[in-house]
DNA sequence: AACAAGTGCAACCGCCTTGGG
DNA sequence: TCCCAAGGCGGTTGCACTTGT
């Protein structure tokens, strides 16, 4: 179904994705979100390069990703969608919380422009449902990321499709340039937070401490990187993504060291 | 049973946009 | 204003699987 594994002339992996590469950019993902997709593979100990993990995890990994089974009213929206966006599977996809635009488009080729072709007629037919977006702008910056879940389609996905194992941490789908707004409320209702709201967000934000999941230091990574890299260290944060960087590098150093010798650690 | 043609979809490629210096 | 890096998007490809002959 997909590509063989090779290396290329660089000596990054192309083609398929193991289980194993796929755990590893999950579990990085949802420890430390993709503060940036170049430099993400490295921390996560993958061969792989930047995109590649980046559509990977768009398109496969994402928690809240639906696969196959499209129910006739998906089908009746990307269908309209298609009618009067064109080939923008981005925006189609927006409005289609879970579908993945690639799988849009892989569905569009497959299914559905046949379909289109036998029976023009089809889209005419009244859409039901209420989450179909008329504002393709609105529907596109619903989707700004969508691995970030900030949409509130995406919030309502996530809270009854959430694997256990990502359920203990809040911080687990944030990536870092939207972790300052992780203090709002993104619920399908209220997606317009009030000022006060966004202002209290970004106090606490500034405010508070960097906070990770347990995870993390039950991963036998020390204490004191994880309570001094990020968990305490509100100067890290303050810093931006030059000290995350440095963090990351830490860790990293740790790694190589835990890996040649385990029992240096408690 | 064997082969060919068709299908589905994960993944790659290259271009465009955006933001920062 | 220009340049560059990174992210994002749409088109295309490769290949396992399915179906037809």
């Amino acid at each position: 179904m997909v590509r063989a594994p090779f290396y290329d002339k660089n000596g990054l992996k192309k083609g398929a994705w193991s289980v194993e590469e796929d755990n590893k950019l999950r579990s990085y993902i949802q420890r430390f979100g993709h503060w940036n997709w170049q430099k993400l593979p490295k921390f996560a100990g993958l061969s792989r390069s930047g995109k590649s993990c980046r559509l990977r995890w768009l398109n496969y990994l994402q928690p809240d990703v639906k696969r196959g089974n499209y129910t006739e009213e998906e089908e009746l929206m990307i269908i309209k969608l298609h009618e009067e966006l064109g080939n923008k599977w981005s925006m189609i996809a927006a409005s289609l919380p879970g579908r993945s635009d690639n799988d849009i488009k892989n569905h569009w080729h497959a299914h559905l422009k046949k379909r289109t072709k036998k029976n023009p007629t089809t889209s005419k037919i009244t859409l039901s449902s209420e989450a179909y977006l008329n504002d393709a702008d609105t529907a596109r910056k619903t989707k700004t990321d969508s691995s970030v879940s900030c949409s509130p389609s995406y919030q309502v996905q996530e809270s009854s499709q959430l694997p256990l194992e990502t359920s203990s941490s809040e911080f687990s789908y944030l990536s870092f340039d939207n972790a300052p707004l992780s203090g709002i409320n993104w619920t399908a209702k209220d997606s317009l937070a009030t000022l006060e709201t966004l202002e209290q967000s970004f106090s606490d934000f500034w405010t508070e401490p960097f906070i990770l999941d347990n995870t993390y230091i039950q991963n036998n990574y020390p204490e004191s990187l994880a309570d001094g890299g990020f968990s305490a260290s509100q100067s890290c944060y303050h810093e931006g993504v030059d000290s995350i960087y440095e963090a990351m590098q830490e860790i990293e150093n740790y790694q190589k060291i835990n890996k040649k010798d385990p029992s240096l650690v408690n």
